[in-house]
DNA sequence: GAATCAAATGAGAGCGCTCCCATATTTTCG
DNA sequence: CGAAAATATGGGAGCGCTCTCATTTGATTC
């Protein structure tokens, strides 16, 4: 008999399942657009959107965009999620770390994931981020072997926690190298090429032998700000990364930079999530994928 | 009563409306990911996908995104708006024009626009684009005004009909002016910064004073090439590019290219869609948005 | 004020599923 | 081989809405 039903390619009506079941077997996911880092390294999110949607697929589950660019999108998305239960759960992407849709959720009960490493409620959220602390403190380390004494650092947008704890590689590795921090030294950015244009003039101003950018778009501002200026990289400043976009490889000298999981992270974090929904959740899971330093030309030391 | 009814907040449940009204007030959005534009060209996607849900949002849809990447993908995708109506209706993005897509869409009778001009069916179907040509056409003789003769073309994916139409606008402006077109001087490319470059290497052996290219990152591909043979632009070999991605800023000399209005053609395409399912559809409509040729500094003509 | 019509209200069926319980069938073991 | 257990099958009830039809209420006219 269920042969039959299988045999018939019938398909159950999923209104009707939902309807009953209360489960719509989708995912939202949410992307506060206004860092425009959306547009503009917009390598990221396509990225993250397909390892997302490789999990959903895999495991027959719908994946529903929600891109806020208004208070009254999030009113909408917020009534969606919440009072019309529409998703089941939600991946929140690159939220600032005092989104108070974060607050919503636990409050309502609502199953979500982060790809963004949070600052509260530490005890109850799960998150999927990768290590970039470490990952700063590996790129800052090997400009230091490489004898760079005096490295700026432009950050990136500091409401998120990936650039914040960037800044807080950077720091631990001059430390440990007995560096002293010079405050001059780090600019804040944004994550635009805009911000590694003009922080790489204020840093020339204040001296330096190596820029380390928040991501490759600031480091491709940097390297456009250092050839107008007919400054030799590396031989007179050396650059490094963090995405290893494709871009990295597109600009003279090729970037040295960190290489990151973008895909897995969606993936990852969408895996956590379904479990949650299955039942399989327990207790909440944070997990930091590792990083990989890509070694190229911009920092001075070729590849073995 | 239905005042009473209003102030309780009273929100009704989707799932027993859609069970009774065979609707979702959902819509999907299709991604054939093969294109590997999707990764490079990253900023099109993100500001596409912006646009759809300015109308989406506004208009109360959901929008569902499904980015195809297997057969499987696309097995299960299928499943989902046929066989379950999960979705009242589709935006297919960036399809190859032979999409077999389209003719399941037709047959099923599934309510779908295009963000691509097809190349069959056109009598029944919807679909929104920019008049690719006509940019075409403006680009190359804006080059040809400026005194280009030997003006070579990578072209985009020869699958998508927005490139073919750029390859016919550059056929025709040469014809216009006077110029026999050198099949030669035309390289077949797809989209990619590599297809700039390698596109380049061609061009240079068979002599070219302009290159117009199919799309920015293309550009960018071909600037790299010149710039590591210092060959300078525009004064040697002067450049245009077609999208006006920030990117277009961001390299020197300041790309000359096409803006499209890539949002709107998504909020466009989303805005039929809705109409459709509206029932204030009726015939299929078909949009053709204008271009606008931005004159930056790799053409050689500085803008008054 | 009675008759006519329009509008508001109420009751009930049904959308297609899942879940629960009752019955029928098969299997297992003493 | 018969009793107990395991499994399969069938028959509701109900999820929360919309739509239709019948009824009631209110407004309109002569």
């Amino acid at each position: 008999m269920l042969a039959v039903i299988a045999q018939e390619g019938f398909a159950p009506n999923p209104a009707a399942r939902a309807l009953v079941t209360q489960r719509n077997q989708a995912i939202g996911v949410v992307v506060p657009i206004a860092p425009l880092t959306f547009f503009e390294d917009a390598f990221y999110f396509p990225t993250l959107l397909q390892g997302i949607s490789q999990t959903t697929s895999k495991r027959d589950y719908a994946m529903m965009l929600w891109l806020i660019q208004s208070e009254e999108d999030n009113q909408k998305f917020f009534r969606r999620i919440t009072t019309n239960r529409l998703m089941d759960g939600v991946i929140v992407a690159s939220a600032a770390f005092d989104e108070p849709l974060v607050d919503h959720f636990l409050e309502t009960n609502t199953p979500f994931v982060l790809v963004e490493r949070p600052t509260r409620h530490l005890d109850c959220v799960s998150f999927v981020s990768v290590d970039n602390t470490a990952a700063a403190y590996d790129a800052v380390t090997h400009l230091i072997k490489l004898g760079r004494r005096r490295i700026g650092h432009i950050t990136g947008n500091l409401h998120i926690t990936d650039a914040v704890d960037r800044v807080e590689g950077y720091r631990q590795a001059l430390g440990a190298a007995g560096i002293a921090v010079d405050e001059a030294l780090i600019v804040e950015g944004n994550f635009s090429h805009r911000s590694g244009y003009e922080g790489t003039l204020q840093l020339l101003e204040r001296g330096v032998d190596a820029i380390f950018a928040a991501n490759d778009i600031t480091a491709r501002g940097v390297l456009q700000a250092l050839h107008e200026r007919n400054i030799a990289v590396p031989d007179q400043i050396a650059l490094v990364g963090f995405d290893d976009l494709p871009t990295a490889l597109q600009v003279t000298p090729k970037l040295t930079t960190v290489r990151q999981p973008t895909g897995e992270r969606g993936a990852l974090a969408a895996s956590i999530l379904l479990d949650m929904l299955d039942g399989r959740g327990g207790q909440p899971r944070q997990v930091i994928l590792p990083t990989q330093l890509v070694i190229r030309s911009s920092c001075g030391a070729a590849p073995a």
